[in-house]
RNA sequence: GGAGGGGUGGCGGAGCGGUUGAACGCGGCGGUCUUGAAAACCGUUGUUCCGGUUUUCCGGAACCGUGGGUUCGAAUCCCACCCCCUCCGCCA
């Protein structure tokens, strides 16, 4: 969400802001509602305080024995009824204000190149070298249940098209790669592990800002109105929800490995084949509260942690900065990294890593101390993969297969799974 | 799911419907004392919003689980919901 405050006084910053991101302009309608409750505000408290003021009147009189007179009361009376219809009307006017605040997307830092899509990202850098073959990389949709390690057809029959199902050597490299990832990031990076629900509540779908406007894409219990997650950044990001964080506990940095819902209608029909675009996968996702001043260094520390990801697998990867009309709805700069796989010929994106600013924040109502004693402000949030397995998966098996049709371990993971390649199947 | 108990400030814990943002204790902060520290004593101690002033500050409003209601006035009464605890039942 952005500030009300930044609106009032910046108004043409924030439209301009939300043109490069290809955003209607609802700005000149949140300035008139907020110029009314601020009057409404105003008058309110006006009579509320005459109404106080009298009433403790009224209770000085009675404890020297005297009683109202029906015309104070009657007057009280109108008085309190006016504040009330006023107040009524400060709700409904917040509920608007509300309403259109919570729709707006952040706005892009200054430097995030400007753009209308995917063709105006920037490739910031490249890591890692290509594999060489001798012999044609086969995609792993076809080299998945050849190796008898991934079954479409039964995951299908489970729970419908875009569900799938790992079995022996598969479903191993995938615990594997979860525990491993999640030990790089607690030993070597410093996040803290954290096993979360699955299913929040729908105003921590609103502090991420995933809703209101993003209903479309997420799955949805009616009876209890829970919300499946479809990233563990929602609710890592609501844990300090309507909590100030004492002094000197920035940074806070929290990995955890989810199971992530999507149900991708926005992509109905694209990416069918294999397991690049699925409606439930499991991802580690890393997560910082962080000091506003530091947020962009801890941004650039946090795509290292993931590009670190990359490189100790092996992965040739490019990492990109997202343009103003690509940036996630909270991002205000965002890098994606991208590996490369060898046997669908693609960029596949394994992470996505934003900094968004006080965005979640102030929609989660979480703040923090920057010293003892200090008013409290609202930090900085940063989120990215570390990074989803599905594509991770579809890297190591393109990418280290072989020309007998098994597939290698990388090395650091080897101590995980226990074997050091998976064989092709005989027969 | 059933029965009972409870939700008050950073924590503990009071609170006849009326100068209660809330006693008291602890903690925190500032000070006195001390060579220093402790003890003791004194003072101070939340958050949000509106308006004025504008890095200080002043005035007002709101907040005692949440949302409604009664009343001139509600932490205090009524209703609904949520959460926690204890016991019983069920179950991974």
């Amino acid at each position: 969400m952005l500030s009300i405050e930044h609106i009032r006084e910046h108004p043409d910053e924030v439209r301009r802001a939300l043109q490069t991101r290809g955003e209607e302009d609802p700005i000149t309608e949140v300035l008139e509602l907020d110029a009314q409750i601020r009057q409404a505000i105003t008058q309110r408290d006006h009579l509320n305080a005459e109404r106080n003021r009298v009433s403790k009147e009224v209770g000085r009189m009675r404890s020297q024995g005297q009683e109202a007179t029906e015309e104070i009361r009657a007057e009280m009376r109108k008085i309190g009824g006016q504040a009330d219809a006023l107040n009524q009307q400060t709700k409904d006017l917040g509920d608007k204000i509300n309403g259109l605040l919570l729709e707006l997307p952040n706005l892009p830092q200054p430097d995030v190149p400007v753009g209308t899509g995917e063709e105006g990202n920037i490739i910031v850098r490249q890591g890692g070298e290509p594999p060489i073959f001798d012999f044609e990389p086969i995609p792993h949709w076809d080299l998945g249940p050849k190796l008898g390690i991934i079954d479409f057809e039964r995951g299908t029959k489970l729970a419908g098209s875009r569900f799938y199902t790992t079995m022996g050597a598969g479903a191993k490299l995938e615990r594997a790669l979860i525990s491993w990832m999640l030990d790089l990031h607690t030993l070597e990076h410093g996040y803290t592990e954290v096993s979360l629900p699955a299913v929040v509540k729908r105003e921590i779908m609103e502090g991420s800002g995933n809703l209101p406007k993003f209903a479309d894409n997420l799955y949805h219990d009616e009876e209890d109105d829970l919300w499946l997650i479809p990233t563990a950044e929602v609710p890592i990001t609501n844990l300090y929800r309507d909590e100030i964080i004492p002094a000197n506990t920035l940074p806070l940095k929290y990995v955890a490995q989810t199971p992530c819902f999507r149900r991708e209608k926005a992509a109905a029909g694209r990416d069918t084949r294999g397991i690049k675009r699925v409606h439930q996968f499991n991802k580690v996702e890393m997560y910082k509260f962080v000091d506003p001043e530091t947020s962009n260094q801890e941004l650039e520390q946090l795509v290292d942690d993931a590009e670190d990801v990359c490189r100790k697998l092996g992965f040739t990867y490019r990492v990109l900065q997202l343009c103003t009309g690509d940036l996630g709805f909270a991002s205000a700069k965002t890098y994606d990294i991208e590996v490369w796989a060898a046997g669908c010929q693609e960029w596949l994106e394994v992470s996505s890593c934003s900094n968004c600013t006080d965005f979640q924040a102030r929609r989660s109502n979480i703040r923090y101390r920057a010293e003892e004693g200090g008013r409290p402000r609202l930090p900085h949030t940063i989120n990215g993969s570390g990074l989803a397995l599905p594509r991770v998966m579809i890297a190591i098996l393109e990418n280290y297969q072989q020309p007998d049709g098994s597939v290698v371990i990388p090395e650091v993971l080897r101590p995980y799974t226990g074997f050091d390649v998976i064989p092709a199947k005989t027969g």
